[in-house]
DNA sequence: CGTGTGATTGATCGAGCTCAAGCTCGGTGG
DNA sequence: CCACCGAGCTTGAGCTCGATCAATCACACG
């Protein structure tokens, strides 16, 4: 995990060396450098700003009536997403040290879509992320077992938080983890246990997982089959 | 609950009477009346369809692995939703009878998009309420216990279903709330008897319900303040 | 070398899944 | 008209899963 500190500078050349739906845009862009727990305020304070996040992982999180936290949404390198000016309600921030953003103004975004058609479409694209998401999230909320649920977790982190299929990379605590999952800690770690034991994941260390039964993870994890209570639709 | 049978011409006057963004394209829209499980394929088949419900009640469904049936949405008289060509994985599909909706071909949208900027800045508009409902329902789905999750979907459908507040129209049956919510029927049952038992909400019929307690339904509904484990982040 | 954060394990108990049964009500056919 | 049927709704009993409380461990850091 120990990551090695880089400049801001890195990153700024980091960001231009690699193509993105937002490219255009990054000479009017500031890196931001997040420590954990950090809010992503909006940096200027006029309007919103689109974000691109690079290296770390934030999260938008909410204090549910009972004041248990919940994480609605999780973002990880190569994720966009906005943040709009009030933010009642939410707060979206850093969760691991550091997070290094790009920061992009919302009226540059929205005045280069209005003068281009192509960055338009671009734009459509990187808006409809927070909606798949959401989607995906909700998958993983609606599963019935929390061993499904950390189950279905991982696998939508695989592939995403390290270059090498099939080896995971977490990059929040098992608090985070519970509070995106909507259980307890204890349970997190009892799940990750649970699997490990039965071998269908391996801890390389507490942060590293290793996916050694993609089925097992994607089947109901850890159930009998079970009859489907579903009403079958004859179509 | 009995819908008085109206005729395809009544909505399409319903139609042209109220104002909505899509309301341009109103002459180009098709009415379509939808039987209880008729899935809602795309009218002509070229290219998806926006779609806006009059009346009754459409839902978003995936069979998860394991067979279970989840319900990723629902969309409610007065949404918005689009219906892409090929969808895989997912069913949209009526879950009221009759469900009534106007279709608007994709095509015919987008090019009125490009055409006028204050219809684009609608659409994006009503591009947003999939990202809405899927936020709601995420905070459902979030809920501890089941009578939270009860509480919070009786709370999202207020105003909504009945024009009266406080007054729920439940458009569907127990079934689909169940996996909507991610419980089992049974449950949902004895959390709406539960509910009803502490004087939080009242039956008028098995189809009517009447908040009677707001508060005890949005804070946490049922258990004690219980001390939050939440890290406190002092700003 | 204490201290704090994060991770883990154990014990207990209540919530919810499951199986099972019964109820209500509208429709259908004898 | 009534018996029957099935879909939807409700309630009960038993058992499992996960929340909670509590303790311990690992490890980085000052």
């Amino acid at each position: 995990m120990k990551t090695v500190a880089r400049s801001v500078d890195y990153y700024r050349r980091m960001l231009s060396a690699q193509p993105h739906p937002l490219e255009r845009l990054d000479g009017s862009a500031t890196i931001v450098r997040c420590l954990r727990h950090q809010e992503i305020a909006n940096g200027s304070g006029v309007g919103g700003h689109w974000y691109y996040l690079m290296a770390g992982a934030v999260c938008r999180s909410t204090i549910r009536a009972g004041g248990r936290r919940q994480i609605i949404e999780l973002m990880l390198p190569r994720d966009f997403f906005f943040v709009s000016e009030d933010q009642a309600e939410e707060t979206v921030e850093a969760v691991t040290e550091p997070a290094i953003l790009a920061s992009y103004p919302e009226a540059r975004v929205e005045l280069l879509a209005e003068r281009d058609r192509q960055f338009a479409r671009e734009l459509r694209e990187i808006s409809s992320q927070p909606l798949i998401r959401a989607r995906s999230h909700l998958m993983i909320l609606g599963g019935i077992t929390a061993i499904e649920k950390v189950g279905l977790f991982l696998l939508s982190l695989d592939g995403r938080t390290s270059s090498e299929r099939g080896r995971v990379e977490l990059p929040i605590t098992r608090y985070d983890i519970a509070e995106y999952l909507a259980v307890s800690v204890e349970t997190v770690c009892r799940a990750i246990t649970d699997l490990q034991q039965r071998g269908i994941i391996a801890l390389l260390d507490t942060r590293t997982i290793k996916i050694l039964n993609r089925e097992a993870l994607e089947d109901r994890t850890g159930k009998a089959p079970v009859g489907s209570r579903a009403r079958l639709i004859a179509a």
